[in-house]
DNA sequence: CGTCACGCTGAAAAGGATTGCAGAGGCAGC
DNA sequence: GCTGCCTCTGCAATCCTTTTCAGCGTGACG
């Protein structure tokens, strides 16, 4: 059906091997050639068959992302970053969504590790174990996460901590809850030691609530233990949850920010448009897409001698109007 | 590096010919040595390169999905529906994201053309001239937009419209305002249509605000004209926009429903949690994909000889707490 | 005049898997 | 014992592209 890389060579009258060389532009080729190659190749509407093309150079031009949920607003942000920045190095992109399935991951990475030159893995949540036996099977990019030696694109979730802590010592809080998102995702423990030490430092009580779903309803479970917790803020380990909490909060009638602040995570786009808008820690998503796939592709072309490929980017506390003054306690 | 079909014939004492035969379970292999064989080919970890293979039997085991912004909460319930749907058929997905930039697309669908069994096209703004220019490259499904006689698996828009039209009608409201979408979206065009007409039909007058983008800034733009256009009622073309509309109205002081009634389209996941919760036209998202997945199947294994593939999902309007009954006028 | 270098092109192999065809061996029937 | 059939397996071709290697013709140089 589609033009071969006969049917041009037959057009141009040259053989294949030319056609080969006067389209990957190579200077081994006769300008006049190279010129009636390209002509009849673009006549015939000739596109070189990547899976072809692979088998012999061993590299694919594709490219694997595994996302846990693609309904959080948080990845289909990263997913776009990624997307863009792979279309600009002509690199296609497999996409699979694990539904939140820890053991389903290492089969999608398998699956698709022999059509790709490398995967990006956001935030999995695969064991370590899991994710080291498949490391090998092709080369990983790991995304908010960090495991072994692994290349690994994070997000200063310590440094956000922090500056939510600042926010909320400055507001003259006391005592602060926690909202944890699932218990075996490596951000969540790093956002909750971060915020141990930051509390500590100063001099202020931390009340972990425990860990819920990531989503919506987790945050609208955990707000009735919050409001009995004792507390004038709240943190939560992402903007969904804590759109839950401000929602089930105002349902009970308890005012946000007056009787209690509320700080999430992430900055997806909703936040904006909560009401009240809510303060959070904006994550530089696209950014992080963007830059897993710079930093898949170093690897790639370093080859594996190099030092460890880590990059951290940087969070910024975004505040809006779900956090205030600590209300005076009784 | 990894195991190749020649790998597990050494292993298994066989020839690489009979190790695909034996794997693809054909009964044409003696059911000892087909034991053998597949011992040796778990125990190896063989999997076959599906490149290689796609390169002779003509099916690669992919498929193509292209959506114009993976930042719309309205696309990533569809994504995932087909990712879900493809993973069961043993099929891996391409994504591309446009970006809305409907002239990127045919460019799209050409580079992932040659590696893909057929392409679902999700709302595409691609004009008609491109779509049926790229739909010989590949087998194409268009989700959400009919063109020609190209397998298409639609919305049904109109009735969701006449059900919204309803539901005001018998909140008796009697001039309401239309806020589009993209003016060259098939279903931007067809949800107009379809109000057109129930209004009519009721005895209604529709006010067209205009086209704005599909996004919560579109809304939050239209939502003065709105106010200004003496309607009791507002329909928009996306929940977004329903969303901006919302946002702004309250930040004008106008009360919502009691003022003015908002209903939006999609059903995106941010409706419900709105306040008040955003009444909207429900769309089978996730079912969507999925039946994307299989009308492609159908094509692919059918032929070209069939009835053209069309296939319409039900839509639900979902009463929730931005409608109300009008209020009296002056 | 022979040799060499050079610039360009083509033949052929390689990459991994599938599949039509043929052959090998076993067994039954005559 | 020979023939014929049947079951199973291997050979070889094929898919499309890249890449190595060799060859061809020409011009220069010894």
């Amino acid at each position: 059906m589609a033009a071969t890389i006969r049917d041009v060579a037959r057009a141009a009258g040259v053989s294949p091997s030319t056609v080969s060389r006067a389209l990957a532009s190579s200077e081994l080729v006769n300008p006049v050639t190279r010129e009636r190659v390209q002509q009849a190749a673009v006549r015939l509407g000739y596109r070189p068959n990547r899976a072809a093309r692979g088998l012999i150079t061993g590299r694919t031009g594709n490219l694997g992302l595994i996302v846990p949920d693609l309904a959080n607003p948080f990845f289909p942000s990263i997913v776009k970053g990624i997307q863009a920045r792979a279309r600009q190095l002509d690199y296609a992109v497999f996409l699979a969504d694990s539904d939140e399935d820890a053991t389903a991951e290492p089969g999608l990475v398998r699956a698709l590790a022999k059509q790709v030159d490398g995967m990006v893995l956001c935030s999995p949540r695969m064991s370590e174990t899991d994710l080291l036996a498949v490391s090998d099977e092709t080369t990983l990019v790991l995304v908010n996460r960090r495991v072994g030696a692994l290349p690994a694109l994070t997000l200063d979730n310590a440094g956000g901590m922090r500056q939510a802590i600042a926010h909320m010592q400055a507001l003259r809080h006391v005592r602060v809850a926690w909202v944890g998102g699932p218990r075996d995702s490596w951000s969540n423990r790093e956002r909750r030691r971060a915020l141990r030490a930051a509390t500590a430092t100063a001099g202020m009580d931390l009340v972990d609530i425990g860990n819920f779903a990531p989503r919506y309803e987790g945050g609208v479970a955990a707000a009735d233990l919050v409001a009995a917790a004792g507390v004038t803020a709240v943190i939560a380990y992402n903007d969904l949850m804590a759109l839950g909490v401000l929602s089930r909060l105002r349902a009970r009638g308890i005012a946000v920010p007056d009787q209690i602040s509320v700080v999430g995570t992430d900055d997806i786009p909703l936040s904006g448009m909560a009401s009240p808008a809510l303060t959070t820690v904006a994550l530089p998503k696209e950014a992080a897409g963007r830059q897993s796939v710079d930093l898949l592709m170093s690897v790639l072309h370093e080859g594996d001698d190099a030092a460890p490929a880590r990059r951290e980017l940087p969070t910024q506390l975004l505040v809006r109007d779900s956090t205030g003054v600590a209300p005076p306690q009784p």
